[in-house]
DNA sequence: AGCACA
């Protein structure tokens, strides 16, 4: 355990030796420290982290559940906070109860192609409420009786609006379980056939099983650069078809996914996975 | 690119 931290710090030291931003010195007293002093966590770390750069094609409760699976490796998550909006589409907000989670956390999933994008993480500028509300309960309450005192019944506390936020704080501070000190070197997480980049194969769901070869050929070949349809012998269901290009690979799944193919159930067609 | 929630 105390072995774990130690290699911990030293990957952060070792880190920073590229990727840290160069030193501004605000004060002649900073200016003045010797040179030869190790390389300090950057001043800005925080319990939040700002991510940038997501797909913003992804639902947003699909969006935010995925990145509390993704970041629940690191520690407990607080909360994970995004909008649609122009101003904050592609971008959300995900707490942790402490800053060295989130710099671990930051550290190993910086650029992590989430969605086919990969996601830019930095600190978030102020601190979240619900950061507040776990770190320092006393000040949260303030604020919020003052809240409540000016506006009884304003928009933001309405039934709709306080069930919305119960939901919230339940998923803030429920019984999430305690998540295990991370093995691999970059997390885990299984997309969604739907969201996946574009892939010249194809990966076709959801055929009858008694479909054949031939059958698939004749459809998808209809479409230009056409090149081959795989099965698999032991599952009947799925196929995966490749085009030359992911242009072409688009045109087909546009047209054939959710196809009906007996006037009975219909097939699922996404990228496949690379 | 863009830092919210209250």
């Amino acid at each position: 355990m105390a072995e774990m931290a130690d290699a911990n710090i030293e990957d952060a030291e070792q880190m920073n030796k590229i990727e840290a931003p160069s030193q501004t010195p605000e004060t002649a007293a900073d200016e003045a420290k010797p040179a030869t002093e190790e390389q300090e966590e950057p001043e800005n770390a925080s319990e939040t982290l700002y991510i940038q750069n997501l797909n913003d094609q992804v639902k947003l409760s699909y969006m935010k559940t995925t990145l509390t699976n993704l970041f629940r490796h690191y520690g407990k998550v607080l909360d994970v906070v995004a909008h649609r909006n122009v101003r904050m589409r592609g971008q959300a907000f995900v707490s942790f109860a402490h800053v060295d989670l989130a710099r671990k956390a930051l550290k190993e999933v910086q650029k992590f192609p989430l969605y086919g994008k990969p996601m830019q993480v930095s600190y978030a500028k102020t601190r979240s409420e619900a950061v507040v509300k776990t770190l320092s309960p006393e000040e949260f309450d303030e604020f919020h009786a003052l809240r409540l005192k000016r506006k009884k019944r304003s928009r933001w506390d309405n039934p709709v609006r306080r069930k919305l936020r119960l939901k919230k704080e339940a998923l803030a501070t429920g019984a999430q379980p305690e998540a295990p000190a991370p093995t691999a070197k970059r997390p885990v997480v299984l997309m969604p056939d739907e969201y996946l980049p574009p892939n010249q194969i194809l990966f076709v769901q959801n055929l009858p099983p008694d479909i054949t070869k031939d059958a698939l050929v004749a459809m998808f070949s209809r479409f230009e650069n056409f090149y081959e349809v795989r099965m698999i012998p032991t599952k009947k269901d799925i196929a995966f078809v490749e085009y030359a290009d992911e242009a072409s690979a688009t045109v087909a799944k546009d047209a054939l996914h959710n196809f009906k193919l007996d006037g009975e159930a219909k097939i699922k067609v996404t990228y496949a996975r690379k």
